[in-house]
This record gives C-alpha cells, sequence and structure tokens, in this order.
DNA sequence: GCTGGCACTCGAAACGGCGGAGTGCCAGGC
DNA sequence: GCCTGGCACTCCGCCGTTTCGAGTGCCAGC
C-alpha cells in the first residue's frame, strides 16, 4: 500500500503532466506544488511509484510519466468528478432545446460533448431494443406494396417497404394495423414476438401471406436496429493529441470510422454508472492510447443507449466525466419530454 | 497558347508529382516520360511554364511541382475520366444492393467512395426540395397529439409531433388524411404549398386551428429540410496527405465538420455535370490545399442530391473522377428501384 | 526518514561540412 | 530558330559532432 505522501506525489504526476503534456521531474514538482519536502525524497517516492508500474520514464534522466495503471489509481482513488458551472449548465439546456426531433438531438448532442471536452464524442442512438412502441403504421403504396413504419417511444422512426404476390384490400389493411397496435402498442421492444406470432391466423386464408409478410418485416427490424447507429463528432479536436502525429491518430481515426469498434468502446454493460476505459484496457489496438469515458443515458431511470468521448490517455478526467456526466442527464431530459 | 510539347511537359509534371509526392526535375522527366528531347529542352519548357504560372519550385534549385493554375489546365485540358474497371463495377453493385434503407445506402455510398478512392467522401442525403411526396400519415398519439410521417420518393421520412390546444377526433383526422394525400401526393415537394391553402376552409370551424397547425408543420418540414443533411466517412485518409502534417490536417478537418462548409463544397450548382473545384478554387480557407470533386445524382434524369470527395490537390484526377460518376450513376440506379 | 550535494546520463538543439539533384546560361550543331 | 551537351552555381537534406541542461541515483550528514 502506498503512504499518503506518494498517492499525493502520484496525483501532482498527472495534473502536472495532463497541463503540460510535458515529463514532469522532481524539482518541478516541489515548485508548482506545495508538498512540504525537497526534492530528493520526492526522487525516492518517484522511484518506489516506478517500481510498482505507477510511472514511467520515456528515457533514462528524463522526468516521468503516468503508465495506464497509475491513471487507473487516480481516476479510482483520487479524482472525483468535476462538476460544471452553472453558466456551462445553462449553455447545455439552451443548446439542446433548441432540437426538431431525434435525429437533431444527437446531432447536437455530439457537437456539445465536443465542444465541452476538446474531445472526440460519440453518440449511440437510443436503441430500439430496449424502448417501446409507440404506434406501427402500415400505408399501401401501391396495390401489393406496403410501407411499415415503426415510431418508438424514444421518437425514433424506421421504415421498410414489403412487396406483396397478391394484392391486399384497404380494409384487411386498416384491420391489419388496427389489431397490430392494440397488441403492441406500449410494449418492450423484446416481448413483441410472442404477442403477435398467432395474428395471421385470424384473417382470412388469402390475406395471410400478405400478413406474414408484414410481421416478418417488422420483426425483422427489431433484430437489424440491434445493430445500432453512431454519431460521432469533434475529430478535428485529435489534431490535439500527441506531436508524434501521423502514428498516433492513423489508427484512431480507423477505428472511429467502425461502427462495431465505436460500439464495443461504449461499452455492453447495461448499468447507468460511468465507465473509465484506460489504454490498454481498450482491446483494440490502435485505441492503446487513448481513454474512453462512457455514460448510458435515458428517458426513465433505466438507461437506453450510451454516449461518451474518446481522448488521449493524458486527459483532463475530472473535467471531462463532468462534463460527459451533464450532459447524459440533459440529454435523458429532452427524452422524457419529447 | 502552349505549344503541344509544354502541354506533354505539364501533364509529365503533374502525373509523376502525383505518384511521388516529390517535386520532379528535368532529368528525372526525360528517364520516366518518353518526350524525345533533352533535359535541357525540357528545362527550357519549364521555365515558360514557371513564367506562366502552371508549376513553381519550393525553393530555388529544387524540382518543380504543379499549381492550382497547373492542375487546372491538366484537368480541363488533359485529363480524361478513367472508367472503372469491371471488376470495380461489379463490386459497386453488390455493395450498395445490399442496402435495406436510405440510411443505409448514403452510409453505403460514404464507405464505398472513400475506399475506392482512398479519400475523404462526401454524401448529401436526397433533398426533399427536389423530390415529390410520397405519402403524408397524420397518426394521433393522444387525443390533442398528433404526429405527422412525411415520406417521400426517394424514400426519407421526416415526422413532427404537433400539440393541438383541443382534442381532434379520428374521423377529422382521416378526412385531413385523405385530402391531404389527395392533393399533394406525386407532386414536387415546391409546389405543395397552394396546393393545401385553402384545405382549413373546408373543415368544421372547430377543427381549423388543428387543420391549419398539421398544415403549418407540413410546410414548416419543408423549409427546414432545405438545410440538408450530409454524411462523410474515410477521415482516415486524410493521413495520406502531406508529411507536414499537424498544419495541413487540421484546418481540414474543422472544415469538414461544418455542415455548412460541406453543402457549399458540395455545389450550389443545380445541373449533374461534374465540377472539380481546385485548391484556392475553394472559398473556405483550409482548403485551399485540398480539392473536391463532386457530381449529383437522382433517381431519375434530375440530380436531387450530390456526392463527392475531398481529397489533397496533388490527387489522381482521373481516377477519382471515374469513381466519383459511377457510383452516383449507380446510387441513382438504386433509388430508382426503392 | 528527510535533506543537500555531487557526479553522471542522455536527449534535444545547435553547428558545420558534404553530397547530390536541380537549375540557368552559353556556345555549338542540325 | 530550335535543340543539345557542358559547366558553374545554388541550396536542401543528411550526418556526425558538440554543447547544454534537466533530471537522476546515490551518499553522507542531520
Amino acid at each position: 500500500m502506498l503512504s499518503e505522501r506518494r498517492l499525493e506525489v502520484l496525483r501532482a504526476i498527472v495534473q502536472d503532466y495532463v497541463g503540460t503534456e510535458e515529463p514532469v521531474g522532481s524539482k518541478a514538482l516541489t515548485e508548482r506544488h506545495s508538498l512540504g519536502v525537497s526534492p530528493a525524497t520526492v526522487r525516492n517516492d518517484m522511484a518506489v511509484l516506478e517500481d510498482e508500474g505507477y510511472i514511467a520514464q520515456p528515457h533514462t534522466s528524463a522526468g516521468r510519466i503516468p503508465t495506464d495503471k497509475g491513471y487507473r489509481l487516480f481516476v479510482d482513488k483520487m479524482a472525483g468528478v468535476k462538476p460544471l458551472s452553472s453558466a456551462e449548465r445553462r449553455a447545455i439546456q439552451n443548446f439542446l432545446d433548441g432540437a426538431v426531433d431525434l435525429d437533431d438531438v444527437v446531432a447536437r448532442t455530439v457537437r456539445l460533448l465536443a465542444q465541452l471536452t476538446r474531445q472526440v464524442a460519440v453518440v449511440q442512438y437510443p436503441s430500439l431494443t430496449r424502448s417501446s412502441v409507440r404506434h406501427v403504421e402500415l400505408l399501401a403504396l401501391a396495390p401489393a406494396r406496403i410501407m411499415l413504419v415503426l415510431i418508438t417511444d424514444t421518437g425514433r422512426v424506421e421504415q421498410r417497404l414489403i412487396d406483396c404476390q397478391a394484392p391486399v384490400g384497404e380494409t384487411v389493411l386498416a384491420d391489419l394495423r388496427a389489431r397490430l397496435n392494440s397488441r403492441v402498442v406500449g410494449r418492450r421492444f423484446a416481448d413483441v414476438p410472442p404477442l403477435v406470432q398467432d395474428l395471421p391466423e385470424s384473417f382470412d386464408p388469402d390475406d395471410r401471406p400478405a400478413v406474414a409478410g408484414v410481421l416478418a418485416t417488422l420483426l425483422e427490424t427489431l433484430v437489424e436496429q440491434t445493430e445500432e447507429r453512431i454519431m460521432l463528432g469533434g475529430a478535428a479536436n485529435l489534431t490535439r493529441f500527441n506531436h508524434d502525429f501521423p502514428l498516433t491518430i492513423r489508427p484512431v481515426l480507423e477505428a472511429l470510422e467502425e461502427q462495431m469498434v465505436l460500439l464495443k468502446l461504449l461499452g455492453e454493460a447495461t448499468d447507468s454508472a460511468m465507465t473509465v476505459r484506460i489504454g490498454h484496457e481498450n482491446f483494440h489496438e490502435g485505441l492503446n492510447s487513448t481513454s474512453v469515458v462512457a455514460v448510458g443515458y435515458g428517458s426513465g431511470d433505466e438507461a437506453v443507449a450510451k454516449l461518451g468521448v474518446v481522448g488521449p490517455t493524458r486527459m483532463d478526467y475530472p473535467g471531462t466525466m463532468g462534463a460527459v456526466r451533464a450532459v447524459a442527464r440533459y440529454v435523458g431530459q429532452i427524452l422524457a419530454e419529447s
């Protein structure tokens, strides 16, 4: 177990390194923080911290920088979540309040997060799986062509075209629409399949293929959309990264372009606690020198999706965590209202 | 007017520079191209080309690189559009055929373009303004709450919530839905306003406020959506840029994050001819060392939106133009089918 | 267990010399 | 009149050397 002062030294190192982006030495440390001890003592502490793997030196006789393990300790034990100023909070609310639809909410959220944290922001669209059905609409575009529109309680709209072999009467369609809605409106998405299974049987045999087709498309939409969409913004902030540019930034940009990677980044954990993944804790190579701060958000008490930011491991964790948490809360509110 | 051979020299310089990314000298030129003259002659030609502003030297006694004006001449007079190989074309078709909805079409198109050209791809969503109405749907979510869903012939769906002061009967809603659709289905978006202006008058006075509200929202949706959406991909390809990295890439990334800039980039020209904007021809600072190749695409003979790529001025123009044109054509086909 | 002192290490920046690719110009040839 | 080979010159990029300074580890003393 590390002594109180050694933790303090680690904290100072993290803070200074985050600020200056340069390895920090013992002398500089004592000058900028009032630790009450001399550089020599700090050197001894540093030697211990290095032995334990919390800090490292880029090369012999240079200052120290925190390791992933060092950041982890800092985040777990020492870093609070820095609340935003009331001005910032007002700005968030104003900005999000102007949104006209779900797309707009997500787009604004991404820009907001990126601006606030000066990092790359990632926002997942509210998931269909965990949300519930607000309405199902069926439109006859042509005699044998139906459009299915699915509206969720998070304001998301999905549409699908269905080609039927035979024409479908308007009354049949209206009937199906009514029955379908009476069964599924208000239901969680995952609960829908068993509720509609027997629907075709109650229709005239001639119409059953069409009904079955509609149901199949509906269920398919479910499944397809568990593969969720994500919006990303603030890529220009990547240029704030290290100076050894191309090598650092390239793989990050590449990783960020892959939906799958992004989804995994936000984490599969369902709980709404904030997760911080630091450096190598990210499975994905190329994101080894980045950290991800993510949290769930939702209209009610349960998270329907996640959002977060991706930045260098050398980031201002308390500030970033504060911003992420605040934005998530406000987005949740907005969704609940609409 | 430049002699035939001098044009040939310019072409050779452009091609070599695009390939090697290094200033090209007279000796190297004669070795790699059979111009039939000696380096000394080429030097003379180069001096002339430089006087005319088509090429420049980064510093005295280095090779030459093309200027924006040089690229312009190259594109206008010498560069054909290089058709894709049949294998590439088959790949495009296969890839795009798998799309399930409009979002998916756009997303796939962006990835395809980025991969094909190894540059940043930009695809504009089919515009509401220039497309026509396929269906308008009105749903009563609550007694005094209506959802308006607008479906266009390009498969785009927009939805809006409308709060009415008083409850609206289901029959009234059905009536409005029917009349609205009979008037506007199949109409170009720009033609809609006059067609619905007198609708409220034919309803019971009690219902007129609600009807007016619906119409207002519909027309508003029109206007709002002339501010169009855009999708972007392949940002990682920016790392292929120059070696003097951060300075070059930073402003580009920033510019690409602004919807407005992107929209202007694609060009306001309505015609479907391909536009190539080179270096300083782009109004936007920060895009001064990039070129934009854009073209319209659409389901019919008229363009409903644009797509294109952004890359370094030093790009393979014939190849890029070929890829952009081919992708635009296939996307148009896909849209026409759905 | 903390401190001041000291010798040592090593990277970053500054310096200088060298080589080579490229140029401009000129005199001669087709 | 245009092309060509030759020549002197320029200047960037590379490389080895030197210097400088921040930082370290260790030790003896309080």
